[in-house]
DNA sequence: CCTACCGATCGGTAGG
DNA sequence: CCTACCGATCGGTAGG
């Protein structure tokens, strides 16, 4: 029977989270799975939104760094591209459940916090902007894309992989970056024949 | 002060699922939404539960209706893959409460009701498996392609719209599909050039 | 981390 | 559709 730490009450949060939902889990859910009272977790924190607010901040703090390192990046688009891809895909696949928490949980933080994290979010989404507008500007991409679009599209995509990838599944996350890769590079690419549809 | 029907409780439980989730939404919630108490609400349905079935049950038949549609056609299959694409977003901008409440709540439904739209689901996707699998074989595709994993990730970029589509907003369904039809049309040919990943 | 609680809110019922 | 409830559960606190 080993002590619960402040670090092991919010993974745990985490997990039920994302499994069960903000609401749909409760202190004494969450103490039953540490082995401990509901009542007892308020020696390792102050309040349950407390516990959301931790969970989103360490996911937001993932992303953050993404788009800080691929911003620094003076790789050309289409490789920046693959950085964010790569990337993003990691920290889905290594915190999954932090990760969603993060897409289905934070629009239950109190307002204030709530605000925070959109406005990171929205500052992620401009690190996509920049690299797909670069892409265009070099030629890659074609210029007729809709850069807002495209980009909700490719989150749209990545984010969709928490519903159905799993670790021990029989695809890897270099399985799912690749085939991603093909699926934007040509989809992006300026050069292009579309038949059929 | 008109009175409420059975179908007016659950469109607006199946908004406020939707924006506040299953487990954030009390009936109180819900019958001060219609204009009355939450007690009041148990006149017309016998259960929350119920009403989760029942809104899940409607969205899942837009989609089984869409399956049964597509499996009937004998287009080509890039032909058929835009209608898969432009009747799933349909069906998301139609009723996006409705949708995002199949998509996000299902899981918190009783276990019975919940392994009956997992399985409607498995079958809404082999439609998807069996229109990328004939644009293989009907030399459209790329034969190198995941049959499994490509339809995860057209499936996910459909889904992931719900987060950000407005129907009032700058972009038409018309547009986001276009849109799509290009990024996944090049990205799923089987001549393609990659360049730059 | 537990014991022993608290007021508030939950889904739901009986009876009109 | 309301009045008047019910037992259960919620997030959280005081004190050890």
């Amino acid at each position: 029977m080993k002590r619960n730490s402040r670090a092991d009450v919010i993974e745990t949060a985490s997990r039920l989270f994302a499994e069960k939902g903000f609401h749909g889990t409760s202190m004494r859910d969450l103490g039953g799975e540490l082995g401990l009272l509901g009542s007892s977790l308020y020696s390792h924190i102050g309040s349950k939104n407390e516990l959301l607010v931790d969970v989103v901040r360490q996911s937001a703090a993932m992303f953050q760094k993404l788009a800080d390192d691929v911003s620094a990046s003076v790789e050309p688009a289409p490789k920046r591209m693959f950085q964010l891809v790569r990337g993003h895909l990691n920290i889905l696949v290594n915190d999954p459940y932090q990760a969603q928490t993060f897409l289905n949980e934070t629009r239950f933080l109190p307002p204030n916090e709530r605000e925070i994290a959109v406005k990171l979010f929205d500052h992620y989404q401009k690190t996509f902007h920049k690299v797909i507008s670069d892409g265009q500007d070099a030629g890659f991409y074609r210029n007729s894309m809709d850069v807002h679009l495209a980009a909700n599209l490719i989150l749209s995509l990545l984010n969709g992989t928490t519903r159905w990838f799993r670790d021990n599944g029989p695809l890897d996350i270099g399985d799912v970056s690749a085939e991603i890769a093909v699926l934007l590079g040509s989809g992006l690419s300026s050069s292009k024949s579309i038949k059929g549809l």
